[in-house]
DNA sequence: TTACATCAACTTTTT
DNA sequence: GTTGATGTAA
C-alpha cells in the first residue's frame, strides 16, 4: 500500500529532518513515475536550494546505503529491491531534466522572463539588489513636476517634518506591499480646526493658573507655542493634573479641560495621518511608473520589482491558468520549504498553482502539494514573512497536518535544554524527543560583563579539548558583532571564517582605492593620506591621473599595479568589475555608498562566525551563542501595519507620544511590539538549535537578549568533544576518475544563476561551446567535425548556422594553441563530478599529468572574471585535498579574438 | 525624593 | 528617534 499523502503540511521543528522529508518526497515522486520537469520545489535561500539539489543527487547515487530508501519504499508502496532496480533510470532522468529546485525569487524571475514582453520589459533583464535610487528619484521628481504634484510632495514634507528622501523610502515600502493596500482608503482631513481647538483649550487651562503662585518650573512646563510643543509636554498625557507642582492649585475643571485637550490632540494626529497617507497614495502611482521606467531603461530589476510585476501579470495581463500552463511544462507537484517565511504577496502569486494542485482539476490526474515549515523558526517578518500563513493555508485547503517530533540533530542535553527553555515561552511549543542513541552532550551558560572574553574562553577551551576550529561556530546578533568576534579571536591567534556579510566597499584595500579616487576628484590632501594609511605605504606625493569625466576602472588598474595593491585579493578584482558599471568618476563617487556587492571570503579554515539569521538551516558540533554586544535598536519604521491574521487591516503613521492619546494606535503599537518580540524569541530558538553536541551561551548581566528566558549561569552534563573527525569526510570515492557522464555543469547546477547574470543568447552559446568540447574524443583537429555535428544536432533549433561556424572557428584556434596543447597532455577526464565541502560541482576538464593535476575551466566570454577565478580556485583546492598532489588551475577563455589562458 | 528638560551616545536581521 | 545620564528646583 502506498503511504503517499497528496496534500500534506509538515510541521518540522529544528533538526527534525526537514530536508530529509523533502528529499524523500521528491524522490518518491520520481519513483512513482512523475517527471522532474513537473515538480517545483521552492526554498528561500540559494544555500538551501543548492543543498536540496545536491542531497537529491547524493541520496539517489548512494540510495542502497541511505535511510531515505526505506521511506521512499514506504511512500511508493513498493519494496526496496524494486526501488533500487529502478534507481539508475531515475537518476538518469533527474540529471537530464531541467529541475525546478530553486528559491522562490528565482522562480518568479523565471516566470517573468517567460512573459517579460507582456509586462513590457526585455526577457534578459538583470537583477540588482539595490536599484539606481538616484535615477529613480530624479525620474519621480520629473513626473511630479509634469503631473503638477510637486505641491503634494512639499505639503507632505511639511506635515511630517520628513525629508523628501524619507518620503521616498516610504513610497518604496508601500510599493513592495501595493497589492495588499488596494482596499485601503485615506482622505485628506484638515488639521487646522483640531489645532485651533487644542490651542484654545490650552489657553483656557493656562488661564486657570492665572494669578496663582504656581512654581516657575510648573509655569514653564505649561508653556507651549504650538500643538507639536503641546504634544511633547509630559503633562498633556497625564490622567489628571492633580500631581506635582500643579497639585496645589488643582481644581476638577482642569481635568475636564485636559480630557478635551487630549481629544483635540488625538484628532490632530489622526487628521495628520489621514492627510499624509492620502498624499502618499496619490504619489504611489507616479513612483511605480518612475521605478518601472528606470528598470526598463537599465533592463535591471530588483526583487521587489520582479514580485510586483509577476503579481501584475497574474492579475491583469494574463490568464492565470495560461501562465502556469505555459511555464515550461505543466506543473503537477508543488513543494514549499520554509513556509513560515513566505510573504502574503508571494503566496498570492502561487495561489492559482496551489488551487490547481489541490482541486486536481488540471490536465493530468496526479497532483500533489506539500508544505514544510516551522513557525518557531519564523525570523523574517521584517522582510514580509508571515508565519500566520501556515495555519491559514493548511486550514483553507484542508491539508493533512503532521509534525516531526524527533530531533535527529542534537545531543540529549541540548534537546533537554531547548525544551526546558522554550516550553511555555513559545506559543504551542511541543517538546522534542531525542534520537535513539543520542550522545549526552553538554550545555553551559555563563554570565560575563565582557561577553567577548567569555566567548573567547569557551572557544579556547574547546580547541584545547581537541575540537577542530571548523567544528566551532560563534553566533552573533549582528554582522557588526561578528566583526568584533573576529578581531578578538584573531588577536588570540585563532583563525576565523566569517560568514557575516561584509560589503565589498568596506574592505581595506577597496577603501584605499576609493580614498584615492576621492583624492583625484576633490584634490584634498587628506584623501591622499587616507589612501597611504589604508594601503600600508609611506605617505608620499601622489599623481592624479584621473579626471572627473574619465572612466575610473582603467586608471585604478594603474594605481593598483603601481603600488602593488594586488596580492591575490579577489575583492580588488571584483571591485574593478563593479567600477566598470560607472561611466565616470563623478557618478561613482556619488553612488558608491550604495554598492552592496558582497565581499568574498577566502579563508576556509577556522572558527565559523556568523549571525543567527545566517545560521538558519545550518548545524555545527559546538555552538557558542554570544549576547548582543550593543543595544537593541528601537523600531522606528514610520508606517505601522495592522494585521488581522494574514489580512492587512489598516496603516498607522508612527507619531511620537501618540500612544498616550489614541488607544487604537496604542493597541496597534503593542501588537507590533509583541510580534517583533516573537521574532526575537524565535531567533534564540534558531540559535540554540544549531548545536549538535555542545551548546555554550554567553550572556551579559544587563540588557541581555536572553533576559526573557531567565537564563543564569549553569552547566548541564559533562564537557567533552568528539574524537577528531577524519580530515576528509567526503573521501575520494566522490571523485571517481572514470568518465561518468553525469550531466553538464551549467545545466544541472548553475543554469538559473547563469541565466540571471547573462543574456539568453550568451548562455546558449556558452552551453553549445562547452558541449562541443565535451564531445571531442581527443583534442585533435580531426575530431572537431564529429563534435560539431553533435552540437548542431543538439542546439540546431536554438542557434543560427553562422553561430556554429563561430564556434568551429574558436575551437580551431583553441586546438592550435600551444599552451593549451601542453596543458592537455596527459590522461583526460571531462565533466567530472566533484563533491567537496558539501558542494556538488562539475569540472570542465581535468588532466592528470606525471606529478600533478590540471584543472581547466572553459569560458566563452571574458566577464565576471573574479567569480571565475573564485570558482576555479575552489576546484583546485578540492582536487588538491582529494588527490594530495600538486594541482594547477586555469581559466581558458575561448574568445573570438583568440585564446587566452589564465593561471589561477 | 521627585518630575522634567536637556544633552550625549547609540543605532538589525536579507532573497 | 530612543534611551540613559545629568542637572535643577521644589
Amino acid at each position: 500500500m502506498s503511504g503517499f499523502v497528496p496534500f500534506q503540511a509538515l510541521m518540522a521543528s529544528a533538526g527534525s529532518g526537514k530536508t530529509f522529508s523533502l528529499v524523500v518526497r521528491y524522490l518518491s515522486l520520481l519513483f512513482m513515475g512523475e517527471s522532474p520537469d513537473e515538480i517545483v520545489a521552492l526554498t528561500f535561500t540559494n544555500k538551501a536550494a543548492n543543498e536540496m539539489q545536491e542531497r537529491l543527487i547524493e541520496a539517489l547515487t548512494h540510495l542502497h546505503e541511505r535511510d531515505e530508501l526505506k521511506e521512499i519504499a514506504a511512500l511508493c508502496g513498493a519494496d526496496e529491491t524494486a526501488i533500487l532496480q529502478r534507481r539508475p533510470e531515475v537518476l538518469k532522468r533527474l540529471l537530464a531534466a531541467d529541475t525546478k529546485v530553486m528559491t522562490i525569487d528565482s522562480f518568479f524571475a523565471r516566470i517573468l522572463r517567460k512573459f517579460a514582453l507582456h509586462a513590457g520589459i526585455m526577457p534578459n533583464f538583470g537583477t540588482f539588489e539595490a536599484q539606481h535610487e538616484l535615477k529613480v528619484m530624479a525620474r519621480f521628481l520629473k513626473l511630479c513636476e509634469i503631473e503638477g504634484k510637486e505641491s503634494t510632495l512639499v505639503a507632505m514634507a511639511q506635515i511630517s517634518a520628513k525629508r523628501v528622501s524619507d518620503i521616498f523610502g516610504l513610497l518604496d515600502a508601500l510599493y513592495a506591499k501595493a497589492p495588499q493596500l488596494r482596499h485601503l482608503q485615506f482622505e485628506a482631513a484638515a488639521m487646522a480646526p483640531h489645532e485651533a481647538r487644542a490651542m484654545a483649550l490650552h489657553a483656557q487651562l493656562v488661564a486657570r493658573f492665572e494669578g496663582k503662585s504656581l512654581s516657575d518650573r510648573g509655569r514653564k512646563a505649561l508653556e507651549a507655542e504650538s500643538v507639536e510643543a503641546l504634544i511633547g509636554k509630559t503633562w498633556t498625557a497625564k490622567a489628571s493634573l492633580e500631581y506635582w507642582d500643579f497639585k496645589k492649585h488643582y481644581d476638577p475643571q482642569m481635568d475636564v479641560l485636559l480630557r478635551q485637550l487630549q481629544g483635540a490632540l488625538r484628532g490632530y494626529m489622526q487628521a495628520k495621518e489621514q492627510t499624509f497617507f492620502a498624499h502618499l497614495f496619490e504619489l504611489l502611482d507616479l513612483y511605480k511608473s518612475a521605478k518601472l521606467t528606470v528598470a526598463k531603461e537599465d533592463n535591471e530589476l530588483s526583487f521587489d520589482d520582479i514580485t510586483a510585476l509577476v503579481y501584475y501579470l497574474l492579475g491583469e495581463r494574463i490568464d492565470r491558468e495560461f501562465l502556469y500552463f505555459r511555464l515550461d511544462s505543466h506543473i503537477s507537484h508543488l513543494l514549499l520549504d520554509e513556509f513560515q517565511d513566505t510573504s502574503v504577496l508571494q503566496f498570492e502569486i502561487l495561489q492559482p498553482l496551489v488551487e490547481e494542485m489541490v482541486s486536481g482539476s488540471g490536465v493530468r490526474e496526479h497532483h500533489s502539494f506539500f508544505l514544510v515549515g516551522d513557525v518557531k523558526q519564523s525570523i523574517y517578518r521584517f522582510r514580509g514573512g508571515t508565519k500566520e500563513l501556515f495555519g491559514a493555508v493548511t486550514e483553507r485547503y484542508g491539508l493533512t497536518v503532521d509534525s516531526l517530533r524527533t530531533n535527529w540533530r542534537s545531543s540529549v542535553n541540548v534537546v533537554t535544554f531547548v525544551n526546558d527553555t522554550f516550553r511555555g515561552r513559545i506559543d504551542g511549543y511541543e517538546d522534542q524527543l531525542t534520537k535513539p542513541g543520542a550522545r549526552p552532550g553538554y550545555v553551559e551558560i555563563v554570565e560575563d560583563e565582557t561577553p567577548l572574553e567569555g566567548m573567547t574562553a569557551f572557544v579556547e577551551r574547546l580547541l584545547a579539548l581537541g575540537a577542530a576550529p571548523g567544528e566551532i561556530a560563534v553566533l552573533t546578533a549582528t554582522n557588526k558583532d561578528g566583526g568584533a568576534v573576529q578581531e578578538t579571536l584573531n588577536a588570540r591567534q585563532i583563525d576565523v571564517v566569517t560568514e557575516t556579510t561584509s560589503r565589498l566597499i568596506a574592505q581595506r584595500r577597496v577603501r584605499a582605492v576609493i580614498e584615492y579616487l576621492k583624492y583625484c576628484y576633490f584634490d584634498a590632501e587628506i584623501y591622499a593620506r587616507n589612501f597611504c594609511a589604508l594601503a600600508d605605504i609611506a605617505v608620499q606625493p601622489l599623481p592624479r591621473p584621473i579626471r572627473a569625466f574619465d572612466a575610473p576602472a582603467e586608471a585604478v588598474r594603474e594605481v593598483i599595479t603601481r603600488f602593488g595593491l594586488f596580492d591575490g585579493d579577489l575583492n580588488i578584482v571584483r571591485f574593478l568589475e563593479v567600477l566598470e558599471r560607472f561611466r565616470d568618476l563623478e557618478a561613482f563617487l556619488f553612488e558608491h555608498e550604495r554598492i552592496d556587492t558582497k565581499a568574498v571570503t577566502q579563508e576556509r579554515e577556522g572558527v565559523r562566525v556568523l549571525t543567527v539569521h545566517k545560521s538558519k538551516g545550518l548545524e555545527y558540533p559546538y555552538v557558542v551563542v554570544l549576547d548582543r554586544l550593543g543595544r537593541k535598536k528601537a523600531d522606528t519604521a514610520p508606517i505601522l501595519y495592522a494585521y488581522e491574521g494574514v489580512e492587512l487591516r489598516t496603516l498607522y503613521l508612527r507619531q511620537s507620544k501618540r500612544a498616550e492619546f489614541d488607544p487604537a494606535y496604542a493597541a496597534a503599537l503593542e501588537r507590533e511590539a509583541a510580534l517583533a518580540d516573537d521574532d526575537a524569541l524565535n531567533a534564540l530558538y534558531v540559535a540554540f538549535t544549531r548545536a549538535r553536541e555542545n551548546l555554550y551561551v554567553v550572556r551579559k548581566p544587563k540588557e541581555s537578549m536572553f533576559e526573557r528566558l531567565g537564563l543564569s549561569s549553569m552547566t548541564l552534563g559533562t564537557e567533552g568533544v568528539l574524537a577528531a573527525a577524519p580530515a576528509l569526510p567526503e573521501a575520494p570515492r566522490d571523485i571517481p576518475y572514470q568518465a561518468l557522464a553525469l550531466g553538464r555543469q551549467t545545466e544541472v547546477v548553475t543554469a538559473e544563476k547563469a541565466a540571471v547574470a547573462e543574456e539568453p543568447f550568451a548562455v546558449t552559446f556558452g552551453l553549445a561551446m562547452h558541449y562541443a568540447l565535451e564531445m571531442m574524443a581527443a583534442f585533435e583537429i580531426e575530431d572537431l567535425a564529429a563534435a560539431m555535428t553533435a552540437v548542431t544536432n543538439r542546439y540546431g533549433a536554438l542557434l543560427d548556422a553562422g553561430v556554429f561556424e563561430t564556434i568551429r572557428g574558436r575551437l580551431t584556434r583553441l586546438l592550435g594553441d600551444e599552451t593549451f596543447r601542453r596543458l592537455v597532455e596527459g590522461e583526460i577526464a571531462r565533466e567530472q563530478p566533484l563533491m567537496y565541502e558539501g558542494e556538488l560541482r562539475y569540472l570542465d576538464l581535468l588532466v592528470r599529468q606525471e606529478e600533478r593535476w590540471v584543472v581547466i575551466d572553459y569560458k566563452s566570454a571574458r566577464r565576471y572574471e573574479s567569480e571565475h577565478r573564485e570558482q576555479v580556485g575552489f576546484y583546485v583546492k578540492a582536487v588538491r585535498a582529494i588527490t594530495e598532489m600538486p594541482v594547477e588551475g586555469y581559466l581558458c577563455y575561448v574568445l573570438e579574438e583568440g585564446v587566452e589562458i589564465v593561471r589561477v
